[in-house]
DNA sequence: ACGGCATGTCCAA
DNA sequence: TGGACCTGCCGTG
C-alpha cells in the first residue's frame, strides 16, 4: 500500500539495476503475456516515478507503467545494486504488513549470508533473497536457483542476467506508446520531486484556491497534487492545523503553499528512509521508538479516540470518499 | 479455516 | 455512492 514515497524507491531501484541493461519480460501468471511478449528483450531506458505511478522506458518507444493500487508489490531478488539515495536494499518494496513494519526496510542478506543493513552511502551489491511470506523464505533456504522459481501470482517478471524483478497485484499494469504516456502524465498534479518544485508550487496552490472541495479531499486528487495517500493526507492536515472540511478556496494561500512544502519535505525523507515518518521534535531515543512501532510514527493517522498528542483531545475517525479521515477537532478546529 | 482489513482507483447506477 | 478489483496478513474462533 505505497503512497509516493515507495514508488520513488522502487523507480530508483529500476534506475540501478535494470536501466541501460535488456530485460527479458514475461508473465508467469498470464495476464500480462501480450505486454510483456512486447517488452522482451528490449533496453529499459529510464525509470522513473510520478506520483503513485512508475514509468519504465523500454527502446523502440514502449513505456511500461505500472500503479501498485492498494496491493500491489515488487520483489526483488539476484543481484541488487543499492541506490545510494535510498537507505537499504530490500527484497519487497511497496507492501507494508499488518504491523505496519515497512518492509522497504526488512534487512538484507548478502552474498556470504549475513544479515547486513545498508546504510546511505557508497552503493553496494547485495544478494537478496528476501520476501516475507513464509512461504518464500522456505524457498530462500533452498540455496541460489537462477532465475527464481516462481511463486504465486506474479503479473510481469523483469529479468536482467542478474537481477530479478516481480511484479504482483498491481491495479495497473500497461505498456504504452510515448503519446499514451504524455496523456497520463498530463492528468497528474505536480510531484514535488519531478521537475521544478517551484512550478510545482505554483500549479498546486492555483489548484486548490481554485475549487470549492475539502481541503481533506483535494490532497487525495492526484490531479491536484501527486503521490499523497491516505496516511500522509491526515498528518498533512494536522501538521498545518487545518480542518479537513475548508474549502480549498477558503484556505489561505501561505497555508496551501505550507502544505506543498511540508509534503515535499515529507516526501523527501520517506523516500531516503523508506518511512512514513511525520513526526517531527522527536529526541533520538523518541525517533527510535518511533521508528519500531508504527504507532508512534503518527499525529493522528490510525489513532482514533487517543488523546491527541498535543492537546489530548480525543482523535476522530470519519469516512470521506469511503476512505478514513483521522484528525483532532480541537486543534484543527 | 475464515473473515476483515489495508498506505488505491475506476466505473456503473 | 456503492461495488469491484487485486493480494497478504492478522485476529478470531
Amino acid at each position: 500500500m505505497p503512497e509516493g514515497h515507495s514508488v520513488h524507491r522502487i523507480a530508483r531501484q529500476f534506475a540501478r539495476n535494470f536501466v541501460g541493461r535488456p530485460v527479458a519480460a514475461s508473465s508467469p501468471q498470464g495476464r500480462f503475456a501480450e505486454g510483456a511478449a512486447l517488452l522482451n528483450g528490449r533496453e529499459a531506458l529510464t525509470a522513473q516515478a510520478v506520483g503513485k505511478q512508475m514509468f519504465v522506458e523500454f527502446d523502440g518507444e514502449l513505456w511500461l507503467r505500472v500503479h501498485l493500487g492498494l496491493y500491489g508489490a515488487w520483489d526483488f531478488a539476484g543481484e541488487i545494486f543499492t541506490d545510494p539515495t535510498i537507505a537499504s536494499a530490500n527484497g519487497r518494496m511497496g507492501q507494508t504488513n499488518q504491523r505496519g513494519t515497512v518492509l522497504d526496510d526488512e534487512p538484507v542478506w548478502d552474498a556470504a549470508g549475513e544479515n547486513s543493513l545498508t546504510s546511505i552511502g557508497a552503493p553496494r551489491r547485495s544478494r537478496v533473497h528476501v520476501r516475507m511470506s513464509e512461504q518464500t523464505r522456505g524457498l530462500a533456504d533452498e540455496g541460489p536457483e537462477w532465475p527464481p522459481p516462481v511463486v504465486g501470482q506474479v503479473r510481469l517478471r523483469l529479468l536482467t542476467e542478474i537481477t530479478c524483478a516481480d511484479l504482483r497485484g498491481p491495479t495497473a499494469c500497461e505498456v504504452q506508446t510515448p503519446d499514451e504516456m504524455l496523456g497520463t502524465l498530463a492528468k497528474l498534479g505536480p510531484d514535488p520531486l519531478v521537475g521544478d518544485p517551484a512550478e510545482g508550487e505554483e500549479r498546486f496552490t492555483a489548484a486548490v484556491r481554485r475549487k470549492r472541495t475539502p481541503i481533506g479531499l483535494l490532497l487525495m486528487d492526484q490531479s491536484v497534487v501527486s503521490g499523497i495517500g491516505n496516511v500522509y493526507r491526515a498528518e498533512l492536515l494536522f501538521r498545518a492545523r487545518l480542518n479537513p472540511h475548508t474549502p480549498g478556496k477558503d484556505v489561505p494561500e501561505e497555508v496551501v503553499r505550507g502544505l506543498w512544502r511540508d509534503w515535499a519535505g515529507l516526501l523527501r525523507v520517506g523516500v531516503e528512509t523508506g518511512q512514513m515518518m511525520t513526526m517531527d521534535g522527536l529526541g533520538p531515543e523518541e525517533y527510535r521508538k518511533a521508528l519500531a512501532s508504527r504507532d508512534d510514527r503518527h499525529w493522528v493517522y490510525h489513532r482514533t479516540g487517543l488523546p491527541c498528542r498535543v492537546c489530548g483531545t480525543a482523535i476522530v475517525m470519519e469516512e470521506a470518499a469511503a476512505r478514513k479521515l483521522y484528525w483532532c477537532p480541537r486543534c484543527q478546529a
